[in-house]
RNA sequence: GCCGGGGUGGCGGAACUGGCAGACGCAGCGGACUUAAAAUCCGCCGGAGCAAUCCUUGUGGGUUCAAAUCCCUCCCCCGGCACCA
């Protein structure tokens, strides 16, 4: 009689025997190829929940694969502490947010051990500890050398309930990703980093094993578009004006339309408002900007919207066919974006369309539209291609031509050039807050802008801070942290009070695991040089765009300072779906958190691993749905009974023992492809066939022990990833040298893979008439001859002629009949 | 509106390059064991039909000897982008 299987009994026991093993710890001395199998590492919220798991657990059956494959595997763990949450834990409930971030560590750090994972926590990473931020203070005064960090005043997106501002990656929808409050818009000095300098670096991604949807997304972001900018003569509205009042610059795609430009629309923002504006048009103006400022990003970027606008007073001449036109002000215009300023042709853009429909501009066709009558008033604009008409020197040509020929034209005569604009802005990295790492910088009345010197990193966060609800960051409240001496004339001097966006900490942590201790650098060169690029890196879908964008750009940039030799971080990247409870976003503030802890006390946790695995494909995610749990604790208590009750030869039957090797090698080479293709359910569904021949083997008794125990450890090898416990435990038990999860992976060999017989598919007209039994390698003539011979074949074909014969070899036949 | 992914039994899903639709599991039904229950094991399990057979992969059409798979139309769901000139 065996004794049951107890998961709670077995798993801490393992893991405690692992740990003291140092089983999962690195050696550089290895000289195994390397394998950097990386995980996102989670935030420090508080609770690991499922969707947790459904990150980490298949991440890890990967890693645990490709270190029996003959990897030396990295599969590091650490936590994202620096954020908003912690302060506001702090403001509510007058804990410390490093009390309540070192807390929240240590208990998913119990939680995450509990997954029985191959993480080596001899290399945790904590961005909240000063040994890890002085290296983040560090990066950021090395871009600011680079000329990659700089500070400018900008209108930026501002969070009123997280009362800081955002990056513009940060802005969904026109609320904060964080709390989802509506972003107004300020005008503040702050950090940007210079990430439209990659630009076009970032929207490729050759030889990146990437989601075309990641990528995608990216370079959508990006989002390049190449046209021309054209500049206009201006005229100025206020006559007092003296001199040359300039030029207004647009930029556009569509050159092509150029002549049937009937007015010009600047941003409210723009510069040259100020100076063109005409006195009686002054007041209209700039109360048409106030309303501007004081609308959120959400109202603004509403499609719905009518398009509103002030006429500025001003005209500018199309020097194309010298028309004058009127200068108007309006939001739908972007600041940001192109020159902020955009030439006005209603006929052939929707936007303008409905602008002038309002103001009663005039129109002006230039691209004729099929079947044009020469009428001057259209329905709407017209987008599409066609002859250019009323364009002077250039009617008759097909826009497309045109577009090219008058840039050219334009260029010849100084009036524009070609020109290339992007969506993506610089990246904002300075937030009010105080939970983030100091940014390292002084300023000096005398000497102006000073890095913190790198003796002097790090700028440490004061413990004693003050957290008010309400208010500015703590940091601006702090005398003894503000005051501070210039490292250039030793003068009295106050630190930049703006701590990092997070993001700043998450995109160098996988630098920081190849050399974790490192004291006198971020990370030693020699070991990033032996474990980067990451191989595979699995996370959510969430961080297309921001961390994953910034994490590539950190890379490009320290490339280019000659501190890493590599342009990629990630070579292949996997995105798991998202778990749902009740089909919503899992959230603590709904209460439809799934906590893990209770599923792995009950069943185990390499029950609850199998599980999350078996429920579908990784990729794809799914609503949270216990009710199968219990067939994979079904299954493993099969695996159990199934290593453990011994075997008993009844009597040994040659084709069982050939049969019983075949479906072995089968399964190796099924199981193998799953897991290099990361398709986990249907590598379980291989291992539970598999283990449910193994025990109709057992009941025949037709093999002989030697195949038994061969068979067994098979299955034993191929669990082992993803029940490592459990398969720990049966190798053990078997008498097998410790460690299973440092055996190698099992081998198929195709040969002994290789079915003896196939069942043929005999189909008459396409349709399933009959199978027969035959070799592999069966000639056509033989097979039609054993078709034809068949009596499910003969009562569709009799009396009928047969027209034509398709064989494929090894499927099927399939006899053509008229009918 | 644009881009991407998807729609298969009561449920989660499988089907590799166009070649047996429904692997594997859950739930259900029947049986064995048991005084009984649980656990375990075995069998059945898309629909119609006594049966041969027919129907069935969101809808309608097409290509093909053969379509869940390829092409076109429409509907629905999920994700992303959305005044980007």
């Amino acid at each position: 009689m065996i004794d049951k299987y107890i998961p709670a009994e077995i798993e801490p026991r393992w893991q405690a025997r692992w740990e003291a093993d140092r089983l999962y710890e690195m050696r550089s001395d290895d000289s195994r190829p390397k394998w950097y199998a990386l995980t996102m590492f989670p935030y420090t919220s508080g609770d690991l929940h499922i969707g947790h798991w459904y990150a980490m657990a298949p991440s890890d059956v990967f890693a645990r694969f490709k270190r029996m494959q003959g990897f030396n595997v990295l599969h590091p763990m650490g936590f994202d502490a620096f954020g908003l949450p912690a302060e506001n834990a702090a403001i509510k409930h007058g804990v410390h947010p490093y009390t309540w971030t070192m807390k929240n560590v240590e208990n998913m750090r119990r939680q995450l051990k509990s997954i029985g994972a191959v993480y080596d926590w001899s290399r945790e990473v904590v961005t909240c500890l000063p040994e890890y931020y002085k290296w983040t203070q560090w990066f950021f005064i090395k871009l600011w050398e680079a000329g990659l960090a700089y500070r400018a005043k900008a209108p930026v997106n501002w969070c009123p309930a997280c009362k800081a501002v955002l990056a513009n990656e940060q802005v969904v929808d026109g609320s904060c990703w964080r709390c989802e409050a509506p972003v107004a818009r300020r005008d503040l000095e702050q950090w940007f980093f210079r990430i439209t300098r990659y630009a076009d670096e970032l929207m490729r991604h050759d030889h990146l094993d990437w989601p075309e949807r990641i990528k995608t997304m990216q370079a959508n972001w990006v989002g390049r578009s190449e046209g021309t900018e054209i500049a206009f003569a201006l005229e100025s509205g206020d006559s007092n004006t003296s001199g040359n009042p300039g030029e207004i610059k647009v930029f556009t795609t569509r050159p092509d339309t150029a002549y049937g430009v009937t007015f010009m629309v600047l941003a409210p923002e723009h510069p040259l408002v100020a100076s063109i504006t005409a006195p009686d048009r002054r007041t209209a103006i700039d109360e048409y900007i106030r309303q501007v400022r004081m609308r959120t990003e959400i109202e603004r970027l509403s499609v719905d919207k009518e398009k509103d606008g002030v006429f500025t007073g001003a005209y500018a001449t199309n020097r194309l066919n010298d028309e004058r036109v009127p200068v108007f002000i309006a939001d739908y215009v972007l600041l940001s974006y192109g020159t902020g300023a955009v030439m006005g042709v209603p006929a052939h853009d929707e936007r303008d369309f409905a602008f002038a429909k309002r103001y009663n501009l005039p129109m002006k066709v230039v691209i004729a539209p099929p079947n044009w009558q020469e009428e001057e008033a259209l329905s709407g604009a017209y987008t599409g291609p066609g002859r250019m008409v009323n364009s002077g020197m250039f009617n008759g040509t097909i826009n497309t031509d045109g577009a090219r020929d008058i840039t050219k034209h334009l260029e010849a005569q100084g009036w524009g050039c070609p020109s290339i604009s992007y969506k993506l802005r610089d990246w904002l990295i300075s937030r009010q807050r105080y939970w983030g790492a100091p940014i390292p910088m002084i300023y000096c009345k005398q000497c102006g802008l000073q890095p913190v010197p790198e003796r002097d990193l790090p700028v440490l966060l004061p413990e004693d801070a003050e957290f008010r609800p309400g208010g500015d960051s703590p940091l601006t409240y702090h005398k003894v942290f503000l005051k501070t001496t210039c490292p250039n004339c030793g003068g009295q001097a106050q630190r930049e009070t703006d701590t990092m966006d997070t993001f700043m900490c998450s995109s160098w942590y996988f630098l920081r695991y190849c050399s974790p201790h490192c004291s006198e650098a971020a990370y030693d060169s020699r070991q990033v040089q032996q474990w980067m690029p990451i191989d595979i890196y699995t996370g959510g879908a969430d961080h297309a765009v921001m961390h994953l964008f910034y994490a590539r750009f950190f890379v490009k940039a320290l490339r280019d300072m000659g501190l890493l030799s590599f342009n990629e971080p990630f070579l292949r990247l996997f995105n798991q779906g998202v778990i749902t409870c009740q089909h919503q976003k899992m959230s603590k503030s709904k209460g439809n958190v799934v906590n893990p802890d209770d599923y792995v006390q009950m069943l185990g946790a390499d029950t609850v691993r199998a599980y999350i695995m078996f429920v579908g494909p990784w990729e794809q995610g799914g609503d949270w749905d216990d009710s199968g749990i219990s067939g994979l604790s079904r299954f493993l208590n099969r695996v159990w009974t199934l290593a453990l009750e011994p075997y008993k030869i009844k009597n040994w039957d040659e084709a069982a023992e050939r049969a019983l090797q075949r479906t072995t090698h089968q399964t190796i080479r099924r199981v193998s492809g799953d897991m290099e293709r990361l398709h986990f359910n249907t590598m379980l569904a291989a291992l539970m066939e598999y283990a449910s021949q193994l025990n109709k083997a057992r009941e025949t008794g037709g093999i002989s022990e030697h195949l038994w125990n061969e068979s067994v450890q098979a299955l034993l090898l191929m669990i082992a990833p993803t029940a490592p416990h459990l398969a720990e435990e049966l190798w053990a038990r078997r008498g097998l040298p410790y460690s299973i999860h440092s055996q190698s992976w099992p081998k198929w060999d195709e040969v002994l893979a290789q079915a003896e017989t196939i069942p043929l598919l005999i189909q008459v007209s396409g349709k399933l008439r009959d199978k027969l039994l035959v070799a592999p390698d069966i000639a056509e003539d033989e097979a039609r001859t054993m078709a034809m011979a068949s009596a499910k074949v003969q009562a569709h074909t009799s009396g009928k002629e047969i027209v034509q014969c398709i064989y494929v070899p090894g499927r099927l036949i399939n006899l053509v009949v008229r009918p």
